[in-house]
DNA sequence: AAATTTCTTTGACCCAGATCAAGTGCGCGA
DNA sequence: TCGCGCACTTGATCTGGGTCAAAGAAATTT
């Protein structure tokens, strides 16, 4: 695979970056050193893929810094991304072999790795590591659910208006911020991913955006910086009820 | 409630319908025993509300018999349906006070259930459990990501025929049998909600299915009963590659 | 059995978003 | 510095599915 490295200076779980959100957020410090023994980095480049649908994958792992997609592709060529993959988030399924998706780095990404066996075997002896997981599955499935209301629902205004809401959300939850007022954040997606991800082409993809600039919802600095001056005027144009959270 | 009935006379797990599937079929006699003490039955009427979004909700548990659906509705009334529970599927997240979505029973149902509090509690000492409830989870993703792919590429007719190929199949594997020549089964969904989860209009939903009546890849007995003379003429209708499954 | 309601079908017309087709502008290697 | 490629924008036109409207068919009530 082209330009992929493992990296081999070992970093500290303590030191990490996504500590406290990705799998092993639960875990006590004697379970991090055991998880500290058995997993690795790889980098990928913009652009690379890092599992093919259908192959055989022999290790799961956590995003650590970069974005990566999940995509299905039918025979014709139409795909829709099923998921977007954020510093934190998990990738992989224990108890299957194979990959249902095309993972794909869309950013300069490293992924924190454990070979599927040995990870296996740790979630047994580690219900801090499966209960973590349960949960951050159950978030998954709650994400795809929202999704699914944007891909079956909403209009193409809608559907960009939701895509930028939930990417300035995350940017902020990532810094610590709370959405809210003025917001300034990079877009980690081309104009075709978006489509991908929003059931939509390019073309009206570009076009919403412009027409979201053009009436003052955001403002673009080049192509992807975009300045949002009022995320509550953001979350009406998403069509979202105004709170937009789920109980605790 | 109108109607609904908590049902005393208790069944035994042993000879439950949903035993081998259920979140509950990993475990042990002992651990079934500890189960049956916290369970109780709740019968719905078809069109009753099980819960409402956002409303709290102090239980989880697992459809027996029947259909129920979990659906999200927009302020201005847009509804997407995002969830389609048959029996032996999971209801209820542990760790959440407040449903998410409305849960609605779509024929008579019958659900087997456990306070949230106890059961939370069982799942902690019950690793069974645990594990099965993260592997539904995990299954239930894959299914919101299958049916992402519906939402955001599929034309109607290859939408209706996607829906069509799923009831066909979880009728089968319910009765024991495998999906592949000629299938009859009931729609249990009025075209209305075919449509809430199809992202369609029930105009299209009725044409669509007049079209593929026409068409040979369907017949239909009253509304309801559907034959499917050629199982694999209708998976093509629907787009899907050929054998359709993921790998194990 | 007639009346009411609920579910479904079908027709006529319209529009949001797809498709087809030029361009624009920026970054990068030669 | 030029020119090539890629990401993006914008315009013109087309069309699948939505909307509006009417009416049949089943089920339920009176």
């Amino acid at each position: 695979m082209l330009n992929e490295k493992t990296v081999s200076h070992s970093v500290e779980c303590g030191d990490c970056p996504i500590r406290h959100r990705a799998v092993c957020a639960r875990c006590e410090s004697d379970e991090l050193e055991r998880l500290e023994e058995i997993k690795y980095y790889r980098s990928f480049e913009a652009g690379q893929t890092v599992i093919w649908s259908g192959d055989r994958m022999d290790f799961v792992g956590s995003v650590v810094s970069g974005i990566a997609t999940l995509t299905q592709t039918m025979e014709d060529g139409r795909t829709q991304m099923v998921g977007l993959l954020l510093p934190s988030d998990f990738v992989g399924r224990p108890g299957r072999d194979g990959s249902a998706y095309d993972v794909v780095a869309t950013t300069d990404l490293v992924m924190c790795c454990f070979r599927k066996k040995p990870f296996e075997a740790m979630m047994e002896r580690t219900p801090h590591i499966a209960h973590r997981l349960l949960e951050m599955t159950l978030d998954e499935l709650d994400a795809a659910r929202e999704w699914m209301l944007v891909l079956g629902r909403k209009t193409a205004r809608e559907k960009i208006a939701s895509l930028l809401t939930i990417i300035a959300r995350r940017d902020a939850s990532l810094n610590l911020r709370t959405p809210k007022g003025a917001m300034v954040f990079d877009l980690p997606l081309t104009r075709e991913a978006m489509a991908d991800y929003l059931g939509l082409t390019l073309e009206t993809v570009s076009r919403q955006i412009s027409a979201l600039k053009r009436d003052g919802v955001i403002s673009l600095q080049g192509k992807r910086h975009v300045t949002v001056p009022d995320f509550a005027r953001l979350l009406e144009e998403a069509g979202d009820d105004s709170d937009g959270g789920l109980l605790a």
